[in-house]
DNA sequence: TGCAGTACTTACCTGAGGGATAGTGTAGGG
DNA sequence: CCCTACACTATCCCTCAGGTAAGTACTGCA
């Protein structure tokens, strides 16, 4: 009944690898600036290959956090949009950020020092 | 200057390797309920190897995340914390347990609906 | 004498994820 | 008449993340 991160097939576990999943984000946050195309997406996005697009749009939009509208034209057209639940993914998505603007000085302080005494006990 | 999740040496960009690696994920939600031994950690968190278990522990300390303390005695006692910046990445953490919680049925209605059409595409 | 308990480390190996590349269908334009 | 644009789809290939298993160091207890 309760979540349980413990287990893979639990609510919680697969928010989680989705929000893992780096491409995911990366079209969730290239979408949240309005609607784009798949070319326009994977100019945007730099270095993601066809396929993982294609598969990551796939997943997104089966989760229902995007949508997919196909114009019968040629050459073909096809937009991409997040839903309101998308939205709302979103703004966690940038909470992330948020907390990652705050923190990260402490976080580089944090390596710089563990990598300095790691140095130093390798160097005796 | 401002943040470039495209690049892999942004900081939000770390934060979300961070945030996407489970098994980081389910220590700080494991360390956010109290001090856990090595041991207990292992039990705790069902399926973790002792090479990832001690990897991701590594990672956690090096960004400043949790302590490690290490009692001189035999048999070693070695006991993990969250430290203050932990419990304010936790923070985030149940902020996404909170939206997968609200948000799940809507997901998995989705994915029903999606599943459906598809068959019916492929039975034709 | 040797085994148990703790917290790892190291070496080796395998499967799967993802990159690279090539193919598909359509029609307007040069 | 064929090339291009667009949005994929399919295939092969290869790396590397992570699992398994065994080793290490130390000491008290039977």
């Amino acid at each position: 009944m309760q979540p349980n991160v413990y287990e893979a097939n639990c609510p919680s576990r697969q928010l989680l690898d989705r929000i893992g999943d780096t491409w995911s984000v990366l079209v969730v946050v290239t979408l949240a600036e309005g609607i784009h195309r798949y070319t326009e997406l994977a100019k945007r996005i730099e270095g993601v290959s066809p396929k993982m697009l294609t598969q990551t749009l796939r997943g997104l939009e089966r989760d229902g956090l995007i949508t997919r509208t196909v114009h019968p034209v040629v050459p073909p057209r096809v937009d991409y949009a997040l839903t309101e639940l998308g939205h709302s993914l979103y703004a966690l998505v940038e909470g992330l950020e948020k907390w990652a603007e705050t923190h990260i000085e402490d976080v580089q302080a944090a390596r710089a020092a563990y990598d300095a005494t790691v140095q130093a006990y390798s160097a005796k």
